[in-house]
DNA sequence: TTGAATCTTGACAAAACAAGTCGGGTATAG
DNA sequence: CTATACCCGACTTGTTTTGTCAAGATTCAA
């Protein structure tokens, strides 16, 4: 069970967004993508996902780029998973329940209260909260894929 | 995020074990696979795996077949999912940082705190808890994938 | 008005992975 | 000895993920 790139691309470059919010100017992609080490093409589309769910704005033609469309507290974490991989779902029968009257079949239950773990975790995050327990940015240096 | 059949498949299969436990008498492949719809020669490579882990163990020959190593109270789900897809690995920076000094990078701060929830929720269910939850077999009816 | 900067979109390609199959082994009860 | 059942690794197939590319649309500024 691993995070896909799209997912940790995307977060990485909501944060970068969230750091350079105070600054109120948009950013380009090419930038977003040298910073983070994102191919370009591939946070292109990250960015358009992102930009349909409303949690970015483009602002297009020289000077453009993105900026956050709302507070980075306003955006929690689960809003940047869905819009960039669909909601979570660890198996089938939890969403759309064939069982029929097995409805506590074993496994279902234990898939249940994990993703229901997983979801508080992201439902209660915002990106607020990640940059303000990150510190302030001067310690920004290491390399990090994630 | 979504789990693999392979876990799907593995998770049923000890269940299944763990319901016979009490009879104290080896299921063949073969049987295990019919009652929980599984490729015949699928699970043979799950069930080879966790051998090898130490969680069932194999009988050759007629009458042979599968049993539990262990009382049902002694699995924990994090092992059947250890055995059959490794640890879990969000993402590469947790469990081998690269991050140098950025030890607080904000998402991998994210990261972890969802995998020690699912952990948390792994490493203290055990089979038996999952089998005593789901009352007695005779409700064991419909039809579900996971 | 023109051109450069920038986002937009969809099609495509390559690589990785998951799921499933198969064939030929080995052990063992009867 | 033979049928039953596990054992193991190689192989195939299909899907998903990751990434690339080219042509188009919008906007700023000279």
């Amino acid at each position: 069970m691993k995070l896909s790139t799209k997912t940790r691309y995307g977060m990485r470059a909501m944060i970068d967004l969230a750091l350079l919010h105070e600054f109120d100017e948009p950013t380009t992609i090419r930038e977003i993508a040298r910073r983070n080490r994102i191919p370009e093409s591939f946070l292109e589309q990250l960015l358009g996902k992102l930009r349909k769910e409303g949690l970015v704005q483009s602002i297009r033609g020289p000077q453009g780029g993105y900026i956050l469309a709302k507070e980075p507290e306003e955006i929690r974490v689960s809003d940047i998973i869905n819009s960039l991989e669909g909601p979570i779902r660890l198996a089938e029968c939890i969403e759309v329940p064939l069982c029929g009257e097995a409805r506590n079949c074993p496994s279902r239950v234990l898939w249940t209260r994990i993703r229901d773990s997983i979801d508080e975790i992201t439902q209660t995050t915002t990106l607020k909260d990640l940059i303000s327990e990150y510190g302030d940015s001067a310690e920004r240096k290491g390399i990090c894929n994630d």
